[in-house]
DNA sequence: TCCTAACTGGAAGTCGAATTCCGGTTCCGG
DNA sequence: CCGGAACCGGAATTCGACTTCCAGTTAGGA
């Protein structure tokens, strides 16, 4: 017991159980995104390192792989399936990530940043009205070839509404803006804010999962024709 | 080894494991809906009998419980919560309902019933436009209070889309008729058939999940809006 | 009322998947 | 080129469900 974990997960779960919430000792790793937060270890902790080449190189390696197997399978693909993919072993993973979860997390992260560069890049067009279309198909898309997105983007209220990572933060502003013009330039239905545009943005994610390939814009079209005041 | 079960669960599954498929022996109950298609049991069984009456009302509990569980829980909820819930043993579930899967089933086909008959309520309006309407709106007034509906709606695709209940084929039945009335009358958007819509009510089953009480209608309108032609 | 097949509850058994542990291997400063 | 701190891999452990088992209880026909 010389250090302790400051993020780790919110249990949830219906019952109470459920999803486990095994302590999951650090491994002082996380040197990658997210500032550390550190809470200022008491025992003279070493701080950040640098972490060892083939460190790094593996550390990049589990996470293109989870993406890849959570891309195909959803978050219920197994730890061992990953490291098979990333060619290391399950230990290894761990030593990148105290728990399934905290991987999921960084997944996230980086999904939410993706999709807030997509949202800026909407913002970039002048007509308030397509750039909320291109937004919303584009996330279509992707969402439609990401079963691991999908299911992510189902829990994201549990997980991180309450203003978690600061790529989300990034990507609520940007989606904001997006529906702020749409709704000055009087397109847009008044009763449609961020929380609803999420939750429908959720829906189609769902509606999309089970689209025939080529007959999602179908849905996309629908929600947006939808939102047309 | 005197019974052999027919109807038992496909695993489906990422990889191939998850939920498991145990085999679970049969308990020679199940004599409730679903006429018995019995496959002709080799060593002349008893075929069905008419159940000892303590048996009926704790079968009965069980379904009760299970429905008020998995309708604030989800189907994750545990076998042992639901046991309790009934004032029985676990032991007693397994005696009617050889899997936790068999009971999900059960009901599924509970729902699926009851939404056939709102579809055909529906069907008893004149306009096909007010018709769908209120379906829709019904629908998701029901799906916003019941966790476990949602749920089981998202994985309609895998369980019952090809012909498996008869809950389900005249829910499908009906709700196409209510399509096709909308189609004739010209108030519905051609590319939107069966599978599509259905797709939608599970991404409007999606979005409302995390609906602010009172707001769901917004989902439903938008959705609604969007099916126009 | 009595007998026995059915039914009941819940402790014990299984099993899949996450997480931990540790002997062997690999970077990298001196 | 060497030594040892870091890092690896994957077998072993842990854990939380679901499912099975069986000694005891009960419904209901003779």
């Amino acid at each position: 017991m010389t250090e302790r974990q400051t993020s780790s997960v919110k249990p949830s779960g219906p019952t109470g159980r459920s999803t486990r919430t095994p302590a999951g000792r650090s491994t002082r790793t996380s040197a990658g995104k997210s500032a550390a937060k550190s809470a200022g270890g008491p025992a003279g902790a070493p701080a950040d390192r640098p972490l060892r080449a083939d460190a790094r190189r593996n550390r990049r390696r589990v996470l293109d792989a989870a993406r890849d197997v959570f891309l195909e399978h959803g978050t219920e693909a197994q730890m061992e399936d990953i490291a098979r993919r990333a060619g290391v072993g399950v230990g290894t993973i761990y030593r990148h990530f105290p728990t399934k979860q905290a991987l999921v997390n960084e997944l996230t992260e980086q999904w939410m940043a993706e999709g807030a560069v997509n949202a800026a890049d909407a913002l970039a067009l002048p007509d308030a009205w397509e750039a909320l279309t291109v937004f919303v198909r584009q996330s279509t898309e992707i969402m439609v070839r990401d079963r691991g997105l999908r299911e992510v983007y189902g829990d994201i209220g549990k997980l991180l509404d309450n203003g978690a990572g600061t790529e989300h933060q990034q990507l609520r502003a940007n989606v904001t803006k997006l529906l702020d013009r749409a709704h000055e330039a009087g397109v847009l239905r008044a009763d449609v804010g961020y929380p609803q545009f999420q939750a429908l943005m959720c829906g189609l994610a769902m509606a999309t999962t089970r689209a025939a390939p080529g007959e999602h814009h179908v849905y996309a079209d629908v929600v947006l024709n939808g939102l047309k005041t």
